[in-house]
Order: C-alpha cells, then structure tokens, then sequence
DNA sequence: GGGAGCGTGTGGTCATACCACCCGCTGCCG
DNA sequence: CGGCAGCGGGTGGTATGACCACACGCTCCC
C-alpha cells in the first residue's frame, strides 16, 4: 500500500498534475464531443510545446486515469490517437513513450493516401522533376558540413549494399532505403526542412520501384554512380551542377522505371502485397 | 456461411462475413501484435479497395463485435483509429459511416507538424514560388471545362467576400479560405492529382498569414485581382503566361505577408522554441 | 559469478452495465 | 385530418473490475 514508493528507474518519467477537474472542463471551455479527444488534445499540447520532452516515459494508463479522473478506456483511447498521430509509440509490458517527431511518420497518412490512389508513375516523376533539380541548386549552395559527412557515410552503405546485391534479397532492400535516404539527405541540405516534408510522401511510394528497378533492370550500380556524381557537385558547392546532375538522374531512373514495369506487365492480380 | 443474415435497414448497411477465425488468424498469417490494429486493417482494406463504399454506414459496433469474434474495446479502438485516418466519420448515437478519402485529411497529420515546426514564412514561400507557378502553367494546359468552372464559382464567392469584409470576422475568414481554395484548384487543374497532395499540407499552414495579411495590410483586394489574371491565363491555355502571373502573384503575398508580420511585432507570448 | 526462476508492473482484452443522445414510430390533441 | 409531443429502441460514449501475456528486475540456487 506505500504506493509513494519512489519511482526510481533509470527512463525519465513524469508526473501529471490533474486536479480532476476534466470532466467539468469540458462542459465549459473544451470544444470535444469527447474525454479521449480532450485527454489527448491535453497531452498532445504538453508534448508538442516540449513540456513532456521525447524519450520521455509517461505514467501507466491507470495512473493517467486518476490524473486526469477518468476511465481506462479514455485514457487507452487517447493513448492510441497519439500513437497514432506518431507523438508517442506504445510498448506493451512497458510502458507509453514519447517519440520525436519526424517528418516521415508525419506523411505516414499521406503516403498512405498516395499509394491508394494509385499514382501514374508519369505524374510522380512530373513533380519530382519540378521539385528535386531545384532542391540540389540549393543543396549545393547551404550544405552543411555535418550533412556532407552524412551523405558520404549514405554513399558507402549503399555502394556496400551495390557489391552484395546478389547475396541476398536482404541487400536489395538495404539499397533501396539507402537509395531513398539519399534523395532525402539532398532536401535536408537544402536547409529548408519543408523539402524534406514535402518530398517524403513521395519517395515512400518509390520503394517498390526501386526494389523492381533492381531486380529487372539491374540499375543499382548505375544509380550509385549518379548518386556520387550529384554528391560531388553539392560538395563542390556547384549549385548549376548539381541540379543538372539530378535531372539526369531523375530521367534515369524514369526510363528504368519504365523497363521494368514492361518487364513485368503480367502480375497484374496481385503484385504489391508489400506486407512488411 | 450461416452468417449471411441478410440486413434490412433503409440507409445503406453492409454485411461483414467472418467467422470468428480472427484472433487464430492473427497468430497464423497475421503480423500484428493487437488485436485492433489487425480488425483496423481488415475494415481499411475493404474500405480502399471499393467493397465498402464513400456513405456507406458500417454494422453497429456491437454487431461488429460478434462479425468479427472480438470485444468491443477492440471494435472501438480499430474505429477510432480508422477516423483518426480520415477513413471512416463516426456519429455518436447514430453510427460509423465510410468517408470520402481526401487529400486535405490525408494530409492532416503532416500540416500539424509543419505548424509546430514553426516553419519560416520564407521556406515556405520559396517552395510554392518553386511550385505553384509551375502548376499554373501546366493548369494552363491541362484545365478541364469543370475546374475552369469551378474556378469561376470560386472566384465569385471571393469577390463576395472582398466586398463585404467589413462586416464581420466571418467574411474575413470566408475570404481566406477561398483565397486557399484557389490555389488548390490550380493544383487540380494540373491534371496531376500529386500536386493537389503537396500543396494542401502546405497551404493549411498560409490561413493565418491570408487572415493577417487582410487584416493588416488590406490585401484582398488585390489577391482576387491576382487570382482573376491567373485565371484568365489558365483559361486561355496560355501557358507562360499563367505560370508569370502565379509567379507575381507570390511574390505580392509574400511582400504582404511580411508586412503584415512587422505590423504585429506583438508575438511575444509563445517563444520559438524552434529545434533543429 | 552466472543463469534460472519468481514477482510485480504494464499494456491488451474481456464482459457487463449504464448514460446521453438520435430517430422513427405512435398516439394524443387541436 | 394533420401536426407535434412523447415514447422506446438503437447507437456510440463511459465506467468498472477482472484476467491475460509479456517485460523487467530482483533473488536465490547451483
């Protein structure tokens, strides 16, 4: 019964004060139909303004539940939206954590949403066209040095990733993130963190034409080669450059895209059950 | 098979055959380690593939539980999580019905963490500048007779907005979102749904500055002179000629959109807080 | 000293009950 | 005869209390 046992623990864990008084809340200030809603629009709040940092362990549900004076079920239910939401990750037998936000669980949703519509590869290549040329021009031109370091260890994860290629599925996979990540580290140089945001729902929805790239194509070697081609012009500070080597590379990696599409128009059942 | 119980009912209502396999399932084929996210994806996948269609009401939550072999608990965590997708709208005391997926909802999450990123006005300005007027000129091209008729109704209700802004709050606000919604039918105009998705998580973050910047700066005016120019353009199919219009349209906003920032140096409540 | 085992705490699930609300039906009343 | 008040069943929202499986730390035995 001493339940003022001090909570010891090395995670850092928190204390929510709660007089109780939610319920009366939300009948006067709070707009929500709903306590889940409420409790989680409270807890989003304290999250978001870095009162509650990431890493951060909150209370258990049943705890939460005198915090805040109300069921399980509402706390649980709050829990979940945020889970949701990607502001904190749940881990049974655990505890709920705070998670940092980033922008590829933010356009979780939206390349979700992506993927059903089923996009014409034509109209993905239309805007990365647009968008990612512009993007190396800047790159080029703010590169931190920090960043350049992080593209060159990108390089070598995925030239190792282009010399094992035929050992295992494992590898394809492993060079198709990295292959990824790289156009992700272009809009992170940029310096402008909307390119990233804007450019990730997009590149979600490019794994699996990478991965058949590879397979049909055998692109690989050649996309590593355009990759290093690109880093150099950033590194060298060559915006001109860079953004003609990044048109190139985008037309690339379009007409490979086609090839291996035509190489595989059977399938057309049930290709993608892309279960991970 | 015995569960094909046929369902009367005049709003349309479906019938979800399953025969309790569910949580042997689970621990057969399926990779999920809860129960709601597994019942989540069951009803998502028959959401997106067409078999429960937009308006479509789904079985009471307590039908569903005995469709489905679970408790209600997990029945309504998976629905919750099904409305925080934007996948289905749920009315207290009447019932869950399918929802229309729309760019805008999708990309809720992301707008969110654009905002409590804190974006700078100039990032963000300096991707639509890179964006937009490239999507006038292809609206240019590609504009249908119903989005260039729709772009007629909407300039209509800016411009009874912009005549009665001083009425009331509510004008301003009636203005701001059309002023939005116009750039997103260029974007719908492009013919290339992608850039409706890019931009809406974008201009989500642009009501407040539209708000201030009528406020301030009594922009509106202006902006539906803009919006008209590029509308003009986009109709001709005069291709340059739109994306030039869009591109000095931008340049307008963004000049307003400064002004009115110094013009509200007040902003001392909430400090930054920008991590990097 | 190290590994097996136990105990406690945590999230995951269940069953049941009650509430507030929406809505269609019914029947009273004008 | 028609309209509207009232009732009742259905639906989602919430509360409670009870288990379960699992994770982790602690202890105790080898």
């Amino acid at each position: 019964m001493t339940a003022l046992r001090a909570i010891r623990h090395s995670s850092v864990t928190v204390v929510i004060p709660e007089p109780t008084a939610l319920r009366t809340l939300q009948k006067t200030a709070d707009s929500h139909s709903n306590l889940a809603e409420a409790v989680a629009d409270r807890l989003a709040e304290r999250i978001l303004n870095g009162e509650l940092a990431s890493g951060t362990r909150l209370p258990a549900e049943r705890q939460l539940c005198v915090d805040f004076g109300v069921s399980r079920i509402v706390v649980r239910e709050a829990l979940k939206a945020l889970a949701e939401r990607g502001l904190l990750e749940i881990r049974p037998g655990v505890g709920s954590f705070v998670t940092a936000l980033d922008a590829a669980v933010a356009s979780r949703h939206l390349s979700q949403y992506i993927q059903h519509r089923r996009i014409e590869p034509e109209h993905l290549f239309e805007i990365r066209r647009l968008l990612e040329p512009a993007m190396a021009a800047q790159a080029a031109r703010n590169a931190t040095p920090e960043i350049v370091q992080a593209m060159q260890v990108n390089l070598k994860l995925t030239q190792s990733a282009v010399e094992r290629l035929e050992d295992s599925d494992v590898q394809i996979e492993a060079f198709a993130w990295a292959d990824l990540d790289f156009h992700q580290l272009v809009a992170t140089a940029t310096g402008n963190p909307l390119y990233e945001t804007v450019l990730s729902p997009l590149l979600d929805n490019l794994l699996d034409v990478r991965r058949r790239g590879v397979r049909v194509v055998g692109s690989a070697r050649q996309a590593l080669n355009d990759h290093r081609r690109i880093f150099e012009r950033i590194a060298a500070g060559d915006s001109a450059g860079a953004r003609r080597a990044m048109q190139d590379h985008i037309d690339a990696v379009q007409s490979w895209a086609e090839a291996s599409l035509e190489g595989a128009t059977e399938a057309s059942d049930a290709p993608p059950q892309t279960s991970s």
